[in-house]
DNA sequence: GCCGTTTTCGGCCCGACTGTTTTCAGTCG
């Protein structure tokens, strides 16, 4: 699947269409295209076998679709070759300055030569910047700022850490002056990082100021961007960008719409909006022309509903198709925390996991769940003290018995290693004394794409396997996925009925968003396990349920939403 | 460069804040 890198190339096209006098359109043009091409499910050039399907894709025309045959067939795109030869490697580094965006960075590089962000640098301290129209003092101090930043913080806050710095800041901000208070972008989207935290509020009147004011003296505030009488921006000292914004009540919604986003939602939002002699914004709803009173903009279901669309949840506002269903009513009614009646997989002190099986019950109770499947790893996993069969057995011994008093039910299951050689890692007369089995990879991460994918539908063919658990094996911010053939390895899951597992570990969420769509597509049944090895890691549900909303993922979709009943009706038709 | 129930040409989302400016350009989201 080379979705990613193709789309990197039309973002690099994009930024370097920036430093030039193109059209800003086709700027923007590139990086939907971009965009549309990451978020693509099917490997692009499966569908670039078919010219007109891959032109028909919507934000790729017939230009984009020659360079992506082009790239496809030789590795190179002939016009990125030409833009690149223009301006040399360190241009890119320099566009990543926060607050140093394409038309400076061509003013410095045309008039003095500055290609790179070392030479930025020593000419800034210099204060040799100056005098350049549209330089002065505060650009300078502000550049070498910005370069500081650039070496700190590169990554995106896990969605997990992001929620609980969000916490941390409401808790502090907030007193009788708020009337509303959200966190908003990607944050409220529920995307599996964030790249900075926007929060939203309307206070009492005459206090929009103080409010302001107060967030920017934030006990972890580092740097004040921005301080105005609607806005503020801080950066703190984990160097996340965190932005307050204040407005009225009569358009909180409409408010609430735009900072959520995302961009490319927006933006499809307000051609509709034009189309209807409507333009929107963060104060509302207006008519064409009549900008001094909004139509609407009290809640966010005003704003779609004028458009004539159906409320869309933000899991789901990424425009990936969202918004033409909602013109015809037809969204799915997404899963919600409160369907889920079990977790699929749950580490016990049997193999690396903290606690006794029945604490697990026990807390399982606490969150209301009428079922638990307790996967501990397998015998070759060693360092994650898989059991022997022999404990194995005593495992299941144990389970029989706890049943007898437990409030919930407890499925005796096994987290089983796909061996390199894709044999599992227990045999199949000890595999079907089990009630859940889940594959899973985690050794002989170096294999060709061909040999996992192999190993993964090798494991699929076994009848006693049900879930195939974080069939990717990313770790975000740390480890990309194996090479593997997700998509073949969807499609072959769905002929023979067995789950594909979204693993609700912070740093996992796999499978993503996008798959979990695709699978869904394909009538693939999710499971969601939280991997927890502590009783408190069970509380992970909430980022899985997430990634199956923004999946598209109805209850249905989800074995987690099945009653006891329902789940060992589902597990004996399998075997 | 993309796209089309007004169009195959002429549009393409919208506003806040900053810093350098005397009315606006650049950047950001």
């Amino acid at each position: 699947m080379r979705n990613k890198e193709i789309a990197e190339q039309f973002y690099l096209i994009a930024q370097l269409l920036s430093l030039t006098d193109e059209n800003p359109f086709k700027v923007r043009a590139y990086e939907k295209a971009a965009q549309v091409i990451e978020s693509l499910p099917e490997p692009i050039e499966e569908i670039s076998k078919d010219f007109q399907k891959l032109s028909s894709i919507p934000g790729v025309g017939k230009s984009i679709a020659e360079k992506v045959i082009e790239y496809l067939n030789t590795g190179r795109i002939q016009r990125l070759e030409e833009l690149r030869s223009k301006f040399p490697e360190g241009i890119f580094e320099m566009l990543k300055i926060p607050g140093l965006g394409p038309k400076r960075v061509k003013l410095l590089f045309e008039k003095l030569g500055i290609s790179n962000v070392d030479t930025l640098k020593e000419y800034a301290q210099k204060g040799m910047l100056k005098g350049l129209p549209g330089f002065g003092e505060k650009v300078e101090k502000n550049i070498l700022e910005g370069i500081q930043m650039l070496s700190v913080s590169e990554q995106r806050l896990l969605l997990f850490d992001a929620i609980k710095v969000v916490e941390e800041i409401l808790g502090e901000l907030k007193n009788k002056d708020i009337i509303n208070i959200d966190p908003c972008g990607s944050l409220r989207r529920k995307k599996e990082t964030v790249g900075d935290i926007d929060i939203l509020c309307c206070v009492k009147e005459g206090k929009e100021k103080q409010t302001i004011e107060k967030f920017t003296k934030l006990s972890m505030v580092k740097k004040v961007s921005a301080c105005g009488e609607t806005k503020g921006s801080i950066i703190t000292h984990s160097n996340l960008q965190v932005d307050l914004r204040v407005v009225p009540k009569e358009v909180y919604g409409a408010a609430l719409q735009y900072f959520t986003g995302s961009k490319q939602h927006n933006i499809h939002l307000r051609e509709i909006a034009n189309k209807k002699n409507l333009t929107i914004s963060e104060y509302g709803v207006f008519k064409i022309g009549k900008k001094d009173k909004p139509i609407c903009g009290e809640t966010e279901q005003e704003v779609y509903e004028i458009l004539g669309l159906q409320y869309i949840e933000p899991e789901l506002r990424e425009d990936r198709g969202e918004i033409e269903l909602a013109q015809q009513n037809k969204l799915p009614k997404l899963i919600d925390i409160k369907d889920i009646k079990g977790d699929t997989h749950i580490h016990s002190h049997y193999s690396d996991g903290a606690n006794s099986i029945k604490e697990i019950s026990e807390y399982a109770y606490k969150l209301g769940y009428e079922w638990i499947i307790i996967c501990d790893h397998s015998q070759s996993l060693k360092v994650a003290g898989g059991l022997e069969i022999k404990t194995l057995y005593k495992k299941i011994e144990e389970i029989k018995n706890l049943n007898k008093t437990s409030k919930v039910r407890i499925l005796c299951g096994q987290e089983v290693d796909i061996l390199s050689d894709g044999r599992l890692d227990y045999p199949d007369e000890v595999l079907k004394e089990l009630d859940f089995v889940i594959a899973a990879i985690h050794t002989g991460f170096k294999q060709s794409e061909e040999q996992i994918t192999e190993r993964i539908m090798k494991a699929i063919d076994n009848k006693y396997v049900h879930s195939i658990s974080h069939p990717t094996g990313r770790l975000l911010n740390k480890r990309s996925p194996y090479k593997v053939n997700i998509s073949k390895v969807i499609e072959y899951a769905a002929k023979n009925g067995v789950m594909l597992e979204i693993n609700a570990f912070p740093e996992r969420l796999d499978l993503d968003d996008i798959h979990t769509k695709y699978a869904k597509e394909h009538k693939v049944l999710l499971s969601i396990g939280t991997d927890a090895h502590h009783i408190s890691q069970m509380e992970y549900m909430i980022l899985g349920v997430y990634v199956a909303r923004r999946g598209w993922l109805e209850k249905e979709n989800v074995i987690n939403s099945f009653s006891y009943k329902e789940l060992i009706k589902y597990l004996n038709k399998r075997r």
